[in-house]
RNA sequence: GCCCCCAUCGUCUAGAGGCCUAGGACAACACCCUUUCACGGUGUAGACAGCGAUUCGAAUUCGCUUGGGGGUACCA
């Protein structure tokens, strides 16, 4: 048990990495963070219909924007390679002729319609569906025949009946009748191995020590059992998380909105939120704070300490907890990711560091950086007052646009301390004067500036927004 | 149908027989702060699925029921 912890996330390149793929693959690296071992990425695409590259690049993207890089993969390589299944064809067909030889597995001949027909069979007489190991038994000769016929077999582990246990890290012990299980297959007759073969001839040779996966796989799992026993290999420690669900308690899928890790990246959520947020689904903290960045994650990280149910995918926490991270992210970063849910606009209108203040100024209140696009327009576009109209005609206002029209020249637009204190003098000025409420003066303000009721604070608008656009806006205010 | 997994506030969870009149976070509500919205702060409301058993004592152990999820392929 002194040997390197060795884990692996072994996506199916057949659709865009899935965010419980994620979690997936966040649990195996922090797992391997935690104990200082090896993480590996292998491409499961031996099913060749359904995988396509642009998915695989999806999920090659989408793992490294998480930041869950992987030590040995098919990009980066490795001792144990290939990593991608396709690419290693020629290894499984030698360790199925040696279970055939050892007497673990055997050629099946049946059609798909045969193995139809075995399957209406036992479904009208409302029994379990097994194999009939009609093909366990042939001759060399009968083999022969049906070769010649041009038939090529399948090949199927041969399934002896006991009690099969073993014990799940998350799960506990876990037992099994494989008396259930009926003769599988671990070979297609096209020569490419099935799922539950690949994985384990995979996971020896690669030498995982823990297979941390879904609990979609956990009757899987005495398959694989199976498999290594008749190997003679190494069995894995197990550990089978619950798996992600949407709020009606149903699998999460597309119709549910977002899926995919890009998908959601594509909306305005922070990669570092993503994965703070599916953290906590089955892990918690043992300090209680629930923010964390993942390497102080993985330095509180337990295995065993994984909730063994299934979490509901709520949208809530994720938002605020977007929210939280976008108020502490570094500025310049900040806008770096934000600045192409903004290119519609003409942001040469602005500098760098006027681009910096601008989101610096409308960060507080939003959750996704997308929120952007609306509160930052009035920076980039002239104010829309349908919203504000009743307002920008009352007295109150009228009288406002007028006095600060008259004060503006004061006003020394690079000094921002000039500005606030000003500001503060108007409010005063109104309040003394005509009772108008601190709030209500900049209300008219911030409608003929912005056309809005709300938005950041009126210092950094009037400072943003310089004199000539400033005395502009004003004018069309009044003039509505 | 059969096999397997799971079950604490609406949601994510803490809880491994007495520390639980069940703690935290998000969401909700109220109040405070305030140049708006927000942020922040302080409070309020809100759960051990049901039934049995074990025990002096159960959210915690066991059984059954119910509910939810997964699997049942030459898909992964």
């Amino acid at each position: 048990m002194s040997e390197k912890v060795r884990v692996r996330i072994a996506p199916s390149p057949s659709g865009n990495l899935h965010i419980g793929t994620a979690r997936t693959a966040l649990f195996n690296y922090l797992f391997a963070k935690k104990t200082g071992g090896e993480y590996v990425l292998r491409i499961e695409d031996t099913d060749l219909e359904r995988s396509n590259e642009e998915y695989k690049q999806n999920i090659f993207d989408s793992l490294k924007a998480l930041g869950l890089n992987w030590d040995e993969g098919p990009d980066v390589g490795g001792n144990y390679g290939p990593y991608k299944q396709s690419e290693r064809f020629d290894i499984y067909p030698k360790f199925a002729q040696m279970l055939i030889d050892k007497g673990y597995a055997y050629e099946c001949f049946c059609s798909n319609e045969d193995l139809d027909k075995e399957h209406e069979i036992a479904a009208s007489k409302k029994i379990p569906y097994k194999y009939s190991r009609k093909c366990l038994n042939l001759t060399k000769e009968q083999k022969d025949e049906l070769k010649a016929k041009g038939i090529v077999p399948s090949i199927r582990f041969k399934v002896e009946a006991k009690e099969l246990v073993f014990n799940d890290i998350v799960k506990g012990e876990l037992k099994f009748d494989t008396n259930l299980i009926g003769d599988f297959a671990i070979m297609k007759s096209n020569g490419t191995p099935t799922y539950n073969f690949a994985v384990v001839v995979d996971d020896m040779l690669m030498k995982i020590t823990h297979v941390i996966r879904g609990e979609d796989h956990i009757s899987n799992t005495p398959k694989q059992i199976l498999i290594y026993e008749a190997l003679g290999a190494e069995i894995p420690k197990f550990a089978h998380l619950g798996m992600i669900l949407a709020p009606d308690r149903s699998k999460l899928s597309k119709r549910h909105g977002a899926t995919a890790v890009s998908d959601f990246i594509k909306q305005g959520y922070l990669t570092e939120a993503l994965l703070n947020f599916v953290a906590l689904l089955g892990w918690s903290p043992s300090d209680g704070v629930e923010i964390k960045n993942v390497d102080e994650i993985a330095a509180d990280f337990r295995l065993d300490e994984i909730s063994s149910s299934n979490s509901i995918f709520e949208y809530e926490k994720l938002n605020w907890m977007n929210g939280q991270y976008i108020k502490k992210m570094d500025i310049s970063k900040l806008t770096d990711l934000a600045l192409p849910f903004l290119k519609d606009y003409d942001l040469n209108k602005y500098s760098r560091e006027q681009l910096e203040k601008i989101i610096e100024v409308t960060r507080e209140p939003i959750t996704l950086l997308s929120d952007l696009v609306y509160d930052t327009r009035y920076f980039f576009e002239k104010p829309v007052y349908d919203e504000v109209c009743e307002l920008l005609k009352t007295n109150l206002s009228k009288k406002v646009l007028d006095k600060f029209l008259s004060d503006v020249d004061g006003y020394d637009f690079k000094n921002e301390q000039d500005v606030h204190d000003k500001l503060a003098e108007f409010r005063a000025y109104f309040k003394e004067k005509f009772g108008f409420k601190p709030k209500e003066t900049m209300w008219a303000l911030r409608a003929a500036l912005t056309g809005r009721t709300k938005g950041a604070d009126m210092v950094s608008i009037i400072l943003l927004l310089e004199k000539d656009e400033v005395i502009e806006r004003l004018k069309s205010a009044k003039a509505i």
